[in-house]
DNA sequence: TGGTTATTTGGCTAAATAACCAAATACTTG
DNA sequence: CAAGTATTTGGTTATTTAGCCAAATAACCA
């Protein structure tokens, strides 16, 4: 393997690494839907608002949202549609209801 | 946020984790071509072949990956083609290359 | 300006993770 | 059966991560 494709590699990692996380996928799941503030958010996760915050500041860093402010409000959406297709494939990884037939 | 709910993003979350570490996305990768025993794919990460076990063991865990014994050889492969998506989808939000646009 | 609300940042602690080495297990072959 | 090879398991240690609280920052409004 060669440096520069270990460092590909990481990068990639680094993007799966923040929806990697049981509370930062419940947020990628629910933008899909739309853009949020953080106070949405920190009610949808159940967590100290700050705990949210570390984990959007997080997923922004790594390129999976995107983030504008309005008034008092920071909103956050996903950066890529795709992401759609992302979730999908895991559904037939881990499907939400048992099925016999857990993948392709 | 329901119980229910909590415990299918937890599931889904484990599976996002298995690719969520250089050398285990490197090593789905690497799946994509094919089937490899332990030993070829110690070689490509480069680490000590225990620890290449345990992060194989944990992405058959996940149910990512699935193995199959022959001699003295066990097989991984992957365990969805749909993988291939989801990598592309990556691609997307952290190019290999650089882009002016680096999504959609 | 001063108060209020939304969000982020810094600091700390507890828990989870990744790595290595050594030992155990499983299979094959002489 | 003994020796050799491939893989896994157990144990330990260093590092990273997640969470909370308290304090700082930013924008709005009276």
């Amino acid at each position: 393997m060669t440096s520069a494709q270990k460092t590909a590699s990481s990068k990639r990692a680094a993007v799966i690494k923040a929806l990697a996380h049981p509370s930062r996928l419940l947020i990628a799941e629910a933008l899909m839907e739309g853009e949020m503030c953080v106070c949405d958010l920190k009610d949808l996760v159940g967590a100290d608002m700050s705990t949210v915050s570390k984990h959007l500041s997080m997923m922004r860093q790594a390129g999976v949202l995107v983030s504008d402010k309005r008034g008092l409000n920071i909103y956050y959406r996903l950066a890529c549609d795709c992401l759609g297709d992302f979730l999908r494939c895991l559904d037939q990884l881990a499907p939400k209801k048992a099925t016999t037939k857990p993948c392709c």
